[in-house]
DNA sequence: CTTTAGCACTCCCATTTCCTGAGTGCTAAG
DNA sequence: CTTAGCACTCAGGAAATGGGAGTGCTAAAG
């Protein structure tokens, strides 16, 4: 059933107060906020029906109203006010962005510490690449016990690795080495590398010392590692300074949560492309998030890589400014990343994907 | 002035009773604890005197006693026993160090959660490389407008960049690139890669389209980057566990203050190698560390590679065992990392160095 | 049917009071 | 120097108290 008009600015009013103030709203509070024309008892009226169906509870009797889960979906979906990022917030992003330059998984790192400082929530980065293939196969032969092997992959994304052997070998061996692997090896996903080709390979190519499997294990360990996802944590100690988390027990709980990359991981896949996800406390799989929200942007690079940027808080978090900084930070990232390739769509608008209830 | 035998014994009791106990410690606990053949009272009078030496403090008259930093100093100085590590631990150390295989940065994070799970104290660790210079310079040829530069390092690291430019070069031109930087660029140090080289180099060479300061530029950051320290902090929320970490401020504080890698990197040049190193309360610099206690043991890899690996808690903490930990581990890794070098010298006996102060 | 004033009621929470017991320091005797 | 005895101290938990914010209900007014 849809609810009143009056009865959504009674909800979005009592949410807003209780994500500043973090203390149950009143009836009087409600009146203050919303404007509306009508007595304290009137909101009360409101407030109990409010509460049969579900979107307010009472920690007890006596006490204000509490937004429930149920609550801040409807607020989330479709009460917030889109909230714009003042020119020095988007300023301060876009720089800070542009300002790096390194690894992957440093800039992912400094993102994360990004979000936690506009924010002042813990924030988790999640990115991954697709599947990648090498491209190319070069070894530089150094003396002959050792060489290097640079690959191109996919994605255009460079590795390497010197390799130190107890035998000799001829600088014409590499080359034709090199030779074969860029004409058999190239292409190929990580386990279309078999035994069968390597042992053909060694064959076709002379080689009595096993160095084709020690180039072929290096790529089958470069394909293998390249489509890893990598996690990053920051401001976990943000928690410490919120109301419900002075608890230092449900604090480790959720910290220790956080600080396992695997259950980062396990956050991928609550998102699509293109959109901000809010998760709302029991709307989370995870046990350990169950009275926390959890908010998602995802970005995508051009080359290959992907992935998520969220921030997890108390389901009273300020949802409407997260979401536009969330957002706002994907979209450049995809912007950065992406360079060259023209900005994904819906880039800069806010669009929210709720969990999977009705609402 | 030297403390009688039995002084020693009791402050001994009451530091270990109180490791464990988190409690101040009353005469009569310590009778149990030391076994002495006197009376409660006599314990008294003993504690008054370690009192006004300034051994141990009471939180109020009328309680227990507690160690002070100068009474845990001496502890860990003098009285602390040898704590040995159980078959299972060595092992179980030894069987992880050994199955790692990865970049530095991931080891030493895995390292750092080890020593975390060993010890259920929050780690950090801090690694830097010796300065490096360029031994040699590749220049893979990819098509007329890409190619891929590859860097040998000292100590026998690889760096890569691949390179697209918005104009075409010919192979022959990156190949006399390629011997020019072989002759001119190898060895030194990153400030003596210096404009003026740049300019001779481009004009020795024939390049007009800052071919030559793209590579110069990689080789620069190369550089600076490489002689950068890596940090790693994990286990923050253990400390939410403790007693004295109970008040979420100081827990705030502390966490957050180790979030910073730059504070992490502060605390290097507070150990010597091959030794572990205790700092008691307030024989940290750092304000945030002042009622806190850090065990650091450091590491020597045999390609440049050094560092710290310790771990933070409240200066009631189990000395013996952690320095214990941490010594087997920092010995691991010398070894492992500098694996056909000879193990570093006293690696598996525990020295002890302590503060700065006279105890 | 909705709104509103009035009012009794509930119950959280901060404050205070009280009490217990562990542990002390002191004294005086062994 | 050691020890038994004893009065004293004080943290911290339990119980008691009071204030106040906020409620739900009723009945009258719109």
């Amino acid at each position: 059933m849809e609810l009143s008009e009056r009865r959504k600015k009674i909800l979005r009013a009592v949410v807003e107060e209780y994500i500043e103030s973090a203390e149950p709203v009143g009836s009087k509070t409600v009146l203050n906020r919303a404007g509306l024309n009508c007595s304290p008892a009137t909101i009360r009226n409101e407030l109990v029906a409010l509460d049969r169906e579900g979107y307010l509870e009472q920690p007890h009797t006596s006490a204000g109203r509490v937004p429930t889960a149920k609550g801040y979906r409807l607020y989330v979906n479709e009460l917030m006010r889109e909230r714009e990022l003042s020119d020095s917030e988007t300023d301060e992003i876009t720089r800070k962005l542009q300002s790096h330059s390194g690894r992957a998984d440093r800039l992912m790192a400094d993102v994360g510490r990004m979000a936690t400082e506009l924010t002042s929530y813990p924030a988790l980065t999640i990115s991954a690449m697709s599947p990648a293939t090498v491209k190319r196969v070069d070894l530089i032969y150094l003396d002959a016990n050792s060489f290097i092997i640079v690959l191109l992959l996919t994605g255009d994304t460079v590795k390497n690795k010197l390799v130190h052997l107890p035998f000799s070998f001829t600088e014409d061996l590499l080359r034709r080495l090199s030779a074969v692997f860029n004409a058999s090896f190239t292409g190929l996903m990580e386990e279309k590398i078999t035994s069968d080709l390597i042992t053909s390979t060694e064959r076709a190519v002379g080689d009595s010392m096993g160095l084709t499997s020690v180039i072929a294990g290096f790529l089958i360990e470069t394909l293998m590692t390249s489509k890893g996802a990598g996690t990053s944590v920051s401001g976990e100690a943000n928690l410490l300074k919120l109301p419900e988390f002075q608890d230092p027990d449900k604090a480790h709980r959720l910290i220790n949560y956080l600080s396992d990359s695997q259950n980062i991981s396990a956050l991928t896949g609550s998102s699509d492309f293109g959109d901000v996800k809010v998760l709302i406390g029991p709307e989370n799989a995870a046990l350990e998030l169950r009275d926390s929200s959890v908010v998602l942007a995802s970005f995508e690079a051009g080359d290959g890589m992907r992935g998520l940027i969220g921030v997890v808080g108390p389901t009273r978090m300020d949802y409407s400014a997260v979401a536009a900084k969330l957002s706002y930070i994907a979209g450049g990232l995809s912007r950065l990343l992406g360079a060259g390739s023209a900005p994904p769509a819906g880039f800069g608008k806010l669009m929210i994907k709720g969990g999977d209830k009705d609402v």
